[in-house]
DNA sequence: CATAGGCATTCACAGCTGTCAATATAGATA
DNA sequence: TATCTATATTGACAGCTGTGAATGCCTATG
């Protein structure tokens, strides 16, 4: 029931909400949840943000995370985009490669929103 | 770790995965775990979506649920179908009206997936 | 400098999505 | 049966999305 303050995309913050089946959201609570799911609802982004999250380190190279795909460089950018936009990965350019890291934070804030529970399936 | 069978859709079978913080997603988990993140991608769903999982009784009724948009109330109802096809909502229709209640386990497995960690933000 | 490699951006296009108006369907009741 | 009410379905359309080819930008290294 507690609303915390999380941190959202390069500079946003945004206020965020109790779970699902707690408490009806309200249409702006709504409005800034949805853009998180959505970027997280492609399966190219899934497996690129779970090939992050689990990266030895918590930190995976774009060189690493394109080869693991058979689509175009330019289309893995732009997904990269879309999760670093929605503020699910950190960007980290060091010398010729760049490194994506996971924001845990904010996964774990998306899946306390909808599924909340301690029982199992 | 351990892989949860879990029900799909009106009578889908899904083999779902561990947290994506854990492993890799495989391309074909990823392909059956973003259909429902893509389902619930949508501010007016996750508003319904909170709207029938807090209930009273864990269930609403779609006239109440029209009433709680600015829409056509044939947009609610697609949008309904939408979170019943992706195994989100259970439907069940009494006399005249139809009540549809949120499948909790499912939202819990999601919410497992995408950002089991035990602390708080 | 100049060149090469790693990644991002732009452009273009097919396919999907949210919305509403119109219509259909199903159940209750007269 | 006829009619009314609640919900679903169909059809149409603007806007968004995932993708690749071509190109640009930055950084290391000759």
């Amino acid at each position: 029931m507690s609303k915390s303050l999380i941190v959202l995309g390069p500079a946003e913050t945004v206020l965020c909400c109790p779970p699902l089946t707690v408490q009806p959201l309200s249409q702006d609570q709504a409005d800034q949840v949805a853009p998180l799911l959505r970027a997280l609802a492609d399966p190219v982004r899934l497996r690129l943000m779970s090939l992050v999250a689990s990266h030895p380190g918590g930190e995976a190279c774009v060189c690493d995370l394109n080869s693991a795909f058979d689509l175009s460089q330019p289309t893995i950018s732009h997904h990269l985009k879309v999760l670093y936009d929605a503020g699910l990965l950190d960007r980290n350019k060091r010398g010729i490669w760049v490194y994506y890291r996971a924001r845990a934070e904010q996964l774990a804030s998306l899946g306390a929103l909808i599924g909340y529970t301690a029982a199992s399936v």
